[in-house]
DNA sequence: AAATATTTGTACGTATGTATG
DNA sequence: GCATACATACGTACAAATATT
């Protein structure tokens, strides 16, 4: 269960910290699914995974290529 | 004009780089204007305003304070 | 004190463009 | 050419904090 609604956290902070906890554990590695594929999983808009990756992005955990998907960097 | 469409630049950049050189020049202080007047002046989506000053408080250049507004920090 | 206005924050939806396979 | 996937940009609604009347 990684976003819940009813927190006082942003949905799009719950799920940063979901995958940052995931790939600092190992437990997530090369390509992530799709914004399309996560927002329909966690029942969130795109432009809220968009968020989530932005943060991780900016904290040089993943990086994203257009046509191919987003990638925990190793 | 700090943006223009014809730019191959996305908005969103082409505004932080705009907002960010004049606050180092010093010629932006204090408190910006507001986000729908920015977004009003410029011709903007106040999405792609907010992406902007993502940036900027990203960069530690600015601070925002919901009711109050977005600072230069000095 | 209370209602109203202003301003930023979060979240949704949609459309279109660009890059890759 | 087509499908997939990320990127940009528009619009909208509501919540929360602050300021004003």
């Amino acid at each position: 269960m990684p976003v819940d609604h009813n927190e006082p956290t942003p949905l799009y902070r719950q799920l940063a910290a979901s995958l940052r906890a995931d790939i600092t554990a190992g437990k997530l590695e090369g390509r992530l699914a799709s914004i399309r594929d996560m927002a329909a999983d966690y029942e969130l808009a795109e432009v809220t995974v968009r968020k989530a990756l932005d943060i991780l992005r900016e904290e040089g955990l993943i990086t994203s290529v257009p046509g191919r998907g987003t990638f925990v960097v190793r």
